[in-house]
DNA sequence: CTTATTTGACCCTGT
DNA sequence: GACAGGGTCAAATAA
């Protein structure tokens, strides 16, 4: 019996194991009770048939029977105590930790629909509630849209959690979208190749957690966007949207979104969901593209220099925009890294030198320590995650400052992992986005592509109409002759199949020389012809 | 009345 | 050339 209390489960299980301990608390009160009844009996039922028997001695018998069954009562009540104790201290463990979770969910759920596009419907909503409840909940947005934070922060690893049940309960609904999520052309060629990736690695996801303020009431993009179309894709129950930037009236840019946000309830914050609340990629087009500009060649280089931060480099002809993340860490569970980057704070004002990467690239590493993260080779394809929080210190062996290290390298080592890219174009684009600068991914080096600073566009345009990078092809083909960066940065994000918005500069009226023919679009043909 | 959204049809591209 | 699929247009509809 004491094994079933010692022995503390789920919470439901702890529920009926606090009744159980009650009803044994009874039982034994019931015995308590009971007590006198036995003696009598026995003094009843003995009365007679030891009539011959001595009184005295009949009654030292009964008080040495009763005092027996005091003192057994007793150690019975005592355990019983220290069980109920036990059970309550399990349950309030559970209480915590079904808070905590709820708090996460919370958290997710909000910051998620933060980029639903229907956020003016939110609003409506919102205001048109009534009630303490609806207050509150209005609050919360108000609070959320003053400092939104995108974050979903698990639990923590001193926090062990008595049944890892729980834990499998937390990370499933992932994979449950991942499956209702038939993914289109593009993404069932990234998801084969992922899904070979994440069978020999099953749990090799990176998670990238965003903390930011957002300077905005509202966790706006920028741009206007006006829906234009809606259509069914191929294999995905969930329509895509098309929507048109209405900031300018000839403004080029578009976006596809997929119209639903139902699953993003159901599932942690993953990349996609980073993703979808796209930068104002139109303001940096309308502030960039003037008559006659040129699309600069433009470079991304990722370093970290400080140890303290990341800090990417956007370059390009003209100029070099450095995108610092304050305090990035990198955490992970057995089932699921995490990269968290802290923009909450105030970035260090250091600036750092160009071409340093965090990583050591060790061609054959196949298991990492538990505290270090390092890259695998090429051939594998893989990364593997420590099992404790990584920092980047100089403690870390595979982690150095090591200057000697080219940005080659570098390239190389992400190249070799698509949860890292995802990961940091995550990270890239979250930041950019947040920022105040007109600089936005426009397709990432971390393929060995390129990125586009302040002035994207022509990065975007240089995507879209031609160049294939070694990443972005494989991630975008749904996208076809539209080989936007953009797109790769959302498609890449596909990768967890939530199928995020891509967004479409379309052609300006920009000689743009292409390595395709200058009506690579539809749309270019009408505008033409129009 | 204005503006935004919906939705069927059309066009283009790739296979 | 036929077909499939994606992107866009524009009339209809809703707010």
């Amino acid at each position: 019996m004491e094994d079933v209390f010692r022995r503390p489960g789920q919470r439901a299980g702890a529920i009926e194991e606090e009744k159980r301990v009650d009803s044994v608390g009874d039982h034994k009160e019931e015995i308590a009770v009971k007590e006198p009844v036995l003696t009598d009996w026995e003094g009843s039922s003995m009365g007679p048939d030891n009539s011959r028997a001595s009184s005295s001695g009949i009654k030292k018998e009964q008080d040495d029977q009763l005092e027996s069954a005091r003192a057994e009562m007793g150690e019975v009540r005592e355990e019983n105590e220290r069980l109920k104790i036990k059970t309550r201290r399990t349950l309030q463990t559970h209480l915590m930790i079904m808070t905590k979770k709820s708090k996460e969910t919370e958290l997710v759920s909000l910051s998620l629909g933060r980029f639903s596009s229907d956020s003016k419907k939110e609003e409506k909503t919102k205001t048109s509630s009534s009630g303490k409840e609806d207050d509150q909940k209005i609050k919360e947005g108000l609070s959320l849209g003053l400092e939104c934070k995108f974050e979903v922060s698990k639990p923590d690893a001193n926090e062990a959690l008595p049944d890892p049940s729980l834990t499998n309960g937390f990370e499933e609904p992932k994979e449950e979208a991942g499956e209702t999520w038939p993914p289109s052309k593009a993404l069932k060629t990234m998801r084969s190749g992922e899904e070979d990736i994440s069978q020999q690695n099953p749990v090799k996801r990176a998670r990238v957690s965003v903390r930011a303020r957002c300077e905005t009431p509202t966790m706006n993009d920028g741009c206007q966007w006006r829906k234009y179309g809606q259509k069914i894709a191929k294999g995905n129950p969930c329509p895509r949207a098309y929507y048109r930037c209405t900031v300018a009236p000839s403004c080029p840019v578009r976006k596809q979104e997929p119209t639903t946000t139902h699953f993003q309830c159901q599932q942690p914050l993953w990349l996609p969901q980073l993703l979808q609340p796209l930068p104002c990629y139109c303001l940096a087009h309308h502030r960039a593209l003037g008559p006659g500009s040129t699309a600069p060649s433009t470079s991304i280089t990722a370093a970290n220099n400080n140890l303290h931060g990341l800090n990417f480099y956007l370059t390009d002809n003209l100029k070099s925009k450095q995108f610092y993340l304050p305090h990035p860490s990198l955490s992970s569970t057995p089932s699921c890294p995490t990269i968290t980057v802290d923009l909450t704070t105030a970035p260090s004002s250091s600036s750092s030198p160009l071409g340093r990467f965090i990583t050591n690239y060790p061609s054959t590493a196949p298991r990492y320590s538990s505290t270090s993260l390092s890259f695998g080779s090429s051939e594998s394809n893989s990364m593997s995650w420590g099992n404790n929080l990584l920092s980047y210190g100089s403690t870390q062996p595979y982690i150095k400052n090591q200057t000697g290290n080219t940005i080659a390298a570098a390239t190389k080592a992400i190249t070799a992992d698509p949860s890292f890219q995802s990961a940091l174009v995550a990270a890239l684009t979250s930041i950019i986005g947040t920022g105040d600068s007109g600089g936005t991914i426009g397709a990432s080096q971390v393929g060995g592509g390129q990125v586009g600073g302040g002035d994207n566009l022509g990065v975007m345009q240089k995507l879209k109409w031609g160049e294939q990078f070694p990443v972005a092809s494989s991630y975008s083909e749904s996208v076809k002759g539209n080989g936007c960066g953009s797109s790769y940065l959302n498609k890449s994000s596909t990768t967890t199949n939530t199928q995020p918005g891509s967004l479409i500069f379309l052609p300006p009226s920009l000689p743009f020389a292409s390595s395709k023919s200058a009506s690579a679009s539809p749309a270019e043909n009408r505008e033409h012809t129009n």
